[in-house]
DNA sequence: TTTTATTGATTGATCAGTCAATCAAAAATA
DNA sequence: TATTTTTGATTGACTGATCAATCAATAAAA
């Protein structure tokens, strides 16, 4: 089997293989051989191509934000107005990818990590900064830019709150629900302003 | 130094212990010795009063919870109308207590910890449907149902997602603008229905 | 004396991380 | 082409550390 360049395709798959444990799991808490086995591999072989448990979660955290972006940028790309890339970002949020339990549980879990590690913390600032960015940059063309800030941060935080909410499965809010639910709060908040 | 009735007394500071603990550590993977310690007494006690590590994380959320519900009740006494009721719930979640790092951390190691322990995710999930149905039933005095119930879903998220956004402690909102927002949030949308 | 509080010492399990050894493809050489 | 050498891929077995949980022993009240 030994082929040569295979380091590529063994961090994919245990990138992969970790984000699914941790999903399942619903914690940062699961060992290398979990994922090394989910992966199909052996446990040395995750410490060979990552040299630590930690930097191999951290490339999860980093490729897993690194997809939301992706998808983001694309999805913003095809809205023409500052209005439609609004909704464009909402609903990237709520793809269905992002929203499924497994999905919220590893979000979770990376939370929670960044209170321990620097690294993970940095990555989720980043995510926090860029979610509030694309949002308020799209408001500032359609209000003045005070009310941008303010509704740009009151519209992550619900973004985050349903989320955050979903992890628990308890009255569990649809997909169009949330959608609906961010979309109104801006649309309200726009129009109050006599926005066009 | 062994006098008579000391259980309760080791119980509460072995659960004010492991909040602190947690809060600083940022995660429930905490050991029973630190926790043991930080109470000032050996692991082995912890172990004798509260028979397994995991019942003494679970007393310690539902003991944190009890606190907050109790918080609530007191706030919501005191307010008269239910307009003043809904700013009493937003109040308490932001109290300097709640909002304080440390309480932000546990918290969020509480979420993650639900994926895992059924038990946890009950506590978890009866106050998500309080801080919902505080917010409802004064809701409904002021709008139709159906308004009322989207509208509680949408603060309720409001809370939860300027919580777990402070807990990156990137541009972190201040207690005001936090309790801003949300007020703003309600004001608008029972100003929109044309509410009294 | 009986009961309650308390601990030090110990056990057993779990894991991250290491290492020396193997295997097979590729490259070099004859 | 056939043979040898090198190199990347891979693992089983091991180590050391950590930790929850147990227990037998002690000390002080009742």
């Amino acid at each position: 089997m030994p082929k040569v360049g295979m380091e590529p395709v063994r961090r994919k798959a245990l990138v992969d293989a970790a984000m699914r444990v941790i999903g399942d799991h619903g914690s940062l808490t699961v060992t290398m051989s979990e994922i090394a086995k989910q992966a199909g591999v052996s446990p040395a072989l995750a410490h060979h191509y990552f040299g630590s448990k930690e930097q191999l979660l951290i490339e999860t955290v980093r490729h897993h934000l690194q997809r939301l972006r992706d998808s983001t940028v694309t999805a913003m790309r095809a809205a023409k107005t500052p209005r439609e890339k609004l909704s464009a970002v909402i609903h990237v949020s709520f793809h269905a990818d992002q929203f499924a339990p497994e999905t919220i549980a590893a979000w979770l879990a990376f939370y929670a990590e960044a209170q321990r590690s620097e690294e993970t913390r940095r990555f989720l600032v980043i995510y926090a900064r860029r979610l509030r960015s694309n949002l308020l940059a799209n408001l500032k063309a359609l209000c003045p830019p005070d009310d941008a800030e303010r509704i740009a941060e009151g519209a992550a935080a619900m973004i985050d709150g349903l989320y955050i909410r979903q992890s628990l499965r308890s009255a569990p809010i649809s997909i169009e629900g949330s959608i609906a639910l961010t979309e109104d709060y801006l649309t309200m908040h726009l129009n109050a302003l006599g926005g066009r």
